[in-house]
DNA sequence: TTGAAAGCGCTAACAG
DNA sequence: CTGTTAGCGCTTTCAA
């Protein structure tokens, strides 16, 4: 049987709620009485149990991330996690994770959820971040927030990175190499990404003095599939683009993929990059260009925040974290082989 | 104010008694009491508080899963962690992650982890899975575990897929294109899937009459950088191989990427085919011929046989399930354009 | 089959 | 600065 509260204190010779007062980091302790009691905490191998805690302090010491049900492999939500558990490290606080579908009636069934497990503090990833009337409901329960990429303006606390200055940045990329005739294949209509990145890629073009052209635009959504389609309009054109920039890594792939079936080489006959630095941009071959999009830092970013505002009850602001380019093979000269 | 049990129980006119016996699923409730009770429970929204729960029945309803810090975007662990919350869907168990650092103390630290959260029970994917010293501090702490894909016998609940066969039957398809020179970039010695898969390779070439030749078979460690070292030595042999089977999808990709740099077409030059079946392998152009773990359906089981040991106190045996073989354009005939 | 009372281990008030 | 007392919301004895 692990010890309690009160073999500590009987160790200490103090009362529990002393003990319970330097658990909890109260300034008000002698720093005597204070290291005596750390020695036995240590002495007896003492741990909190995490429900007594919650039960009495009317706190649950987690930290919920709520998700949409992650399809194929999406390593940005495993990114997010490693960074959500990484805030948490050396706190107090746990992690819970909630795969909640995104057609589901959110709003009501967050209840059930808050009910249960009352959750100190919630993350919400996209879509969820942009759904309005789930980040009202969670007002409306006063349980503090912070969402990741939220396109919404009254989220008062969320993390992500200058998107549209990242894609007009790679766009520029493709710019510097010579590249006038750019096809962009965007990302889901409703979709924050979408829009930041494709104005970062008409940024891009203004910079460079060259006409935004619409029919080097084609929708995608993200997957794969979109990104083969994407390609095979784009390059169907009369005048074909030279390069093409994805909104995201597995439409570039999708890119690659009907170069690879037409037989055109990468980069020489056509440049293609993608975004976010997903695993397989360092797969594929050649080596995909793109931006990595930093999820470890954002979730990290984004616990660390709401817990502040929850201690200090300050409100912070949207945070931007760094990115970075990747330059790789699949990029170069328009022609050059 | 979210309602309590006593308001349940006052709402439908009995003892609190009888309502937590509903909620527990106890048989002995007349039919019609429990009815009215669910009734109760319904209109007042209700839902157990987890803390007060685990504080006094000392369970937790919390299923751990272990795992090792994920490297870049490990999909394994993503589709796992899929599997297990699938799981714990509709039970009254949740899931809470702990990212164990391999070379740690693990024996030691486990301790403190369950301390804290006193999980009902375990998860183990490799490495840990295979970590003795843990699973025997495991058993002194009499906490139920399962894992998925040990290696150790001594685990009485694990659940994982016939690797071996798998791993047969992929070679088995090179060598009924043709194949005879069939190379082999093998996994990070001492684990499990390195072993099987390697057994696998050469099951198909015993049962295809063809001779074991050890300088078709380098090691490679999982990661890219190895599959791209390890078919840069196999196609500098005098006599390269036509075919290469890597032992995971990352793997393939690098010896992708080094027929890639060497202008070999893939698969006229030389098929390649992996194992895991991540989405990366559906990314890649050509398609990567690979076999797909079915590692949602391993952390699904692996929760499922774990909880219905505790509720059943039934030991239950080694679970096996299906995998599935993807073929794909990255294999052909040899020399085959 | 049901109910009354006694905690689970901790923290929050309030005193001292 | 420290201790005492009373719960947090639920399940568990034990009795009826």
């Amino acid at each position: 049987m692990p010890a309690r509260i009160e073999d500590v204190a009987a160790h200490a010779g103090v009362s529990t709620k002393t003990v319970s007062r330097v658990l909890n980091g109260y300034a008000s302790v002698r720093a005597k009485l204070r290291t005596r009691i750390e020695a036995s905490i240590r002495a007896l191998n003492y741990v909190p149990n995490a429900s007594a805690r919650s039960l009495a302090g009317n706190r649950s010491y987690l930290v919920a991330l709520l998700y949409d049900n992650p399809m194929a492999g999406s390593s940005y939500t495993m990114e997010v996690i490693v960074g959500v558990l990484q805030a948490c490290k050396g706190t107090p606080y746990n992690a819970v994770l909630h795969p909640f579908d995104a057609a589901d009636d959110l709003a009501a069934r967050i209840d059930g959820f808050v009910a249960t497990h009352r959750p100190d503090a919630l993350v919400l990833v996209p879509p969820h971040a942009n759904n309005a009337e789930l980040l009202q409901r969670l007002d409306e329960l006063d349980i503090p927030y912070s969402t990741i990429s939220s396109r919404l303006r009254q989220s008062r606390i969320d993390v992500g990175f200058d998107e549209r200055r990242a894609a007009a940045e790679i766009v520029e990329h493709l710019v510097s190499l010579g590249h006038r005739r750019i096809g962009h294949i965007a990302g889901l209509k409703g979709h924050g990404a979408r829009t930041w990145r494709l104005s970062g890629y008409r940024d891009a073009l203004r910079k460079a003095g060259i006409a935004y052209d619409e029919s080097l635009v084609v929708d995608g959504d993200f997957a794969f599939a979109s990104g083969v389609a994407g390609a095979r309009t784009l390059l169907d054109r009369r005048r074909p683009p030279t390069a093409i920039f994805a909104a995201n890594d597995d439409m570039a792939c999708g890119a690659m993929r009907e170069a690879y079936e037409r037989g055109l080489a990468i980069p020489g006959d056509l440049s293609v990059c993608g975004f976010d630095g997903t695993p397989v941009s360092q797969l594929v071959s050649p080596g995909l260009t793109t931006v990595h999009q930093p999820c470890r830092e954002l979730g990290c970013l984004a616990v660390q925040n709401v817990l502040q505002s929850i201690r200090e009850s300050v409100v912070p602001q949207q945070s931007r974290v760094p990115y970075r380019v990747h330059l790789r093979a699949s990029t170069a000269a328009p022609g050059k082989p």
